[in-house]
DNA sequence: GTATGATGCCTACCGATTCTAGGTATCAGG
DNA sequence: CCTGATACCTAGAATCGGTAGGCATCATAC
């Protein structure tokens, strides 16, 4: 990976799929382009990476996919957040803010 | 573990560890004691864990541990930052920080 | 006095997850 | 025609935290 980006954290991905397909449906490649873009390009998901933690989140029931053309007339998969999705990001989101808090208390330590 | 209690990303352990060490000298189970006391209780690291990261820790030359007898007559091992652990420390947080504000931007998104 | 829980160390194995590194195909632009 | 971007996928490596066990000592409670 690039100097400037930094490696996911394990745990991380599944929220920011979540949250990405929380502002629209959109297709695998898309949801890379996506985080990248909306962190300023400080996060970059490889593809290896996305591809099977789409799948997992998609086998529980957290995304539906389907084939889809889009507007360039290529084939692509979209994939949109189920009502159990947005509420699993509410659920990693918390977790999440729990977590930087809890670091945080830990580092403010003199 | 405690359903109050946070799990750990990966990756995060190796900072506790190494801020709880930057505190002052402190044996493995006086580590998770602490990591836990200044989380207010919201970070807890199994022994598990511990240990064979303090070793890891250990190999990579940022700790180093000696025995000793403390205070209550009962002997433990003893860790220490080592210079390069301080700088390893500064990095992680960097890097910490880094991620968080990442996130952070990808949540704001609307 | 003995049972229990806290302190203190350790290891083996499991499970989850991300990355690397490959593969395939289409399409636009030089 | 070749390259890079777009778009999908998989296999395997590597990492790392947790679970579950083991061992020993000590203070406290029953």
């Amino acid at each position: 990976m690039a100097k400037d980006k930094a490696d996911l954290l394990q745990g991380t991905l599944d929220m920011l799929i979540l949250k990405a397909l929380s502002l629209g449906e959109l297709h695998g490649y898309g949801i890379i382009q996506r985080i990248r873009q909306l962190s300023d390009e400080m996060l970059n998901v490889e593809q290896g990476s996305l591809y099977p933690a789409l799948y997992r989140i998609e086998q529980k029931g957290w995304v539906s996919g389907r084939w889809d053309i889009h507007e360039t007339g290529r084939e692509a998969k979209f994939y949109k957040l189920t009502r159990s999705g947005r509420k699993q990001l509410e659920t990693q989101e918390a977790s999440w803010d729990r977590l930087v808090l809890a670091i945080a208390k830990v580092r403010q330590a003199t």
